[in-house]
DNA sequence: AAAACTATATATAAGAC
DNA sequence: TGTCTTATATATAGTTT
């Protein structure tokens, strides 16, 4: 008699998602529908996949088959002798990695900063730019080897992220105040929620 | 009247598919299905997510966030003080996480067993929901700092995939076989285009 | 804030090119 | 391997418990 029980499901677009109550929910859903997928490429196909997510309010959720940490861990674990948590090859090559890092850095600074200067580039140019990601094409050629770096930065990230979180926030303000707006209590996080 | 062109989508069991022809297919179909979703998420809730797939055959696919670099240097950067770059305190407390996150590895291990992936989303087609980059949305939030962060680390990752590609490669063989039929030429790689 | 529940929007298995 | 099509399996928006 009446029509349908509920509107079923509807369209929406692709766009941010203003109500916040709704937006919370869609996170969740979607969150665990990725998971899903992701589990099922990996029973499917014998893929290893490995996903990070970060809350819009900062907080990090993560699957990963042989998982995230696994990857990490075999590497780190490795340097992880029973005594000797560094290895000092491995801590060597991190130091001079950083270093480089630091002047790529600085030099991008000075470009970005006169871009900015020049007419903020970045906000407003949005649309077509982006014809293909960035990702794409690179990661493609990607070695494994520089995949397992990545992974042992995120592994270094989370972890960080957790042992920072509370204490060291004092770091100069700016880079600290972009997201998360709300206190990020986050003493327990889900470190990996399926 | 021919009862039906095709038989449609059928369903599947949830488990390895032994024939490779398919297998790949799939593989290939499901990770571009995954990262549509990734994006998604990030563009509809203003997350921030990466997803990270190696396929059976070893070959790494990424689809990624910002922040994920840019805060991993963040973070590196710190540790990266003038002159000791590993804090005894903060080594030790890694030690025990890194134990403490191999037990909820193996827990998790029998619950899950499966995660893989596949990717591209954006890319190009279906117009619309490309009108606005998904990385737009969390970059808006970030701030310039952040930005320059994540550019230094984008070059530096990209450097090294060039660096790489042609050396380190014997990561087993097989892994150079699977996908990029088409010869990678990526000499020159878009790099961040903001 | 989680489950359940529709009704519908999407993703995709099979094929064909 | 990419692309397209078709028929169907799934994911999920909106609502309710």
């Amino acid at each position: 008699m009446e029509g349908k029980q509920t509107k079923g499901r509807q369209k929406i677009a692709i766009k941010r998602i203003e109500n916040e109550d709704d937006r919370l929910v869609t996170f969740s859903k979607r969150r665990s529908g990725i998971y899903k997928k992701a589990s099922e490429l990996v029973t499917l196909c014998g893929a290893e996949v490995a996903v990070l997510v970060f809350s819009p309010a900062g907080k990090p959720f993560s699957f990963g088959h042989p998982s995230l940490e696994s990857l990490a861990n075999r590497l780190l674990g490795q340097n992880l002798a029973p005594n000797d948590s560094t290895h000092p090859l491995v801590e060597a090559h991190r130091k001079v990695r950083i270093i480089e890092l630091n002047q790529k850095h600085s030099e991008l600074l000075g470009q970005m900063e006169a871009e900015r200067d020049r007419g903020k580039a970045l906000k407003e140019g949005t649309g077509e730019k982006s014809s293909q990601g960035w990702w794409e094409a690179p990661i493609d050629e990607l070695s494994l080897q520089e995949l397992k770096q990545m992974n042992a930065m995120l592994e270094e990230f989370h972890k960080h992220l957790y042992e920072n979180k509370n204490q060291l926030r004092r770091n100069g303000g700016a880079s600290s105040s972009s997201f998360h707006a709300h206190s990020g209590h986050a003493t327990n996080i889900p470190f990996c929620q399926l």
